[in-house]
DNA sequence: TTTACTTTCAAACAACCGTTTGATACAGTG
DNA sequence: CACTGTATCAAACGGTTGTTTGAAAGTAAA
């Protein structure tokens, strides 16, 4: 019955093995284009271990997926005493180490952004526990930012061109590589990406809340 | 040899077909998802078809690309002779209109859209003949507005927030419906979201000119 | 009509997909 | 030891994919 946490069955290794080549090939592919086959390759383990261990591809992807490292960044942010302002710099440079740095092995957002074009049965669990709490989070900072005059809908927008804006350095990771072969991707870059888009940001929704008064 | 150029041969009316439908499938499907079958079966056409016609299933999306309304969009604002900051609106407007509205027929934008994400043999043409000229125009159209002291890199970065806000909402479509069920993407909610875009990244752009000259 | 060429079609092809099977090895318990 | 449930494995299954084939139909000039 595993007393030891670090020691575990040969069952819950290979488990954890084609857990972790899941995101490695999700990561890289999309739904349709990484295969079971691929998935049991990297993980050395036989093509019928998924459907035993999981029950069927989707139901790899679904155990596959976890959100709790964006949660935790969400959380960090939220109880950190600085003004809204300096907290969104704060959570956009995160964020966008969690999207595009190699080395981060949270590579679940990146499959969370690649699922987003088309829809996979395992969708409803990402908007649900990543996307939907990812939108109220940031909903409230830009609150906090603009005034209570807002409404709603513009407020919205607002949470979605900061969104847009970041996920687009994902999505269209191979296409940027092919317009700007020289530009590198390393941690320094993707800083001053995170901090762009936060200043880029912070001046429209500013600019909202300054037509709201006039 | 087609004297007349509405009368088009048996052929060529089916080469027709098969590109509608093509144009059709691909841009509700990612190219791993759309099937040769499915577009022969819109295009009344045998399977065979699109092999004898286009050569594969590469060569059918190739000829099915064509990007001249968005070029024209280009280039009809280009010699437009309002100031920058109104042809920047009046730009995203159309441009959002070709990427949500489905009754705009120029699917080609959706294709483009879909394909950022995971490259196809398609990718290189995709980039060169609609992309390059899209980061390229709004490039110029930027540096208007901006002065001349904003560097490259800068500039770039605010030609990528405003394509990304663009992109978010084609990208994001299913994962929105079911964030808010609510709301309709008709095309009077279509141009507040272009509206928005246009203000917020005016805003932006701006600011970042002026943290230039602090 | 005969001839030559183009276009369509049903059928088949080879490759790959996710999944299942049944045998085999292996653990832990009595 | 035998027994039992778990985990692995090679192999196969049924289905779908893009593509090819070879015959049939259509077309147009000689």
């Amino acid at each position: 019955m595993m007393a030891e946490a670090e020691i575990k069955t040969a069952s819950e290794q290979t488990r954890m093995r084609l857990l972790d080549a899941a995101r490695e090939v999700f990561s890289e592919n999309s739904f349709q284009g990484a295969t079971v086959r691929e998935i049991c390759r990297r993980a050395d383990a036989n093509v019928a271990a998924v459907n035993y261990h999981f029950g069927s591809k989707d139901g790899l992807l679904a155990e596959a997926l976890n959100f709790a490292p964006l949660a935790a960044l969400q959380k960090a942010n939220f109880s950190a005493s600085e003004c809204p302002e300096i907290r969104l710099r704060m959570f956009l440079r995160d964020f966008m180490l969690m999207l595009l740095d190699e080395k981060n092995p949270s590579s679940q957002c990146r499959i969370m952004a690649r699922e987003l074009a088309d829809p996979t049965p395992a969708l409803d669990k990402i908007v649900r526990e990543a996307i939907a709490p990812l939108h109220a989070f940031l909903g409230k900072l830009v609150r906090e930012i603009v005034g209570e005059k807002t409404s709603e809908a513009e407020l919205r927008r607002c949470v979605h061109s900061i969104v847009g804006q970041c996920l687009f350095y994902r999505h269209s990771h191979p296409v940027l590589q092919r317009l700007h072969p020289k530009l590198r991707f390393d941690s320094k870059e993707i800083q001053a990406i995170g901090d762009h888009i936060a200043e880029f940001s912070l001046a429209g929704i500013k600019q909202l809340d300054k037509a709201q008064r006039r």
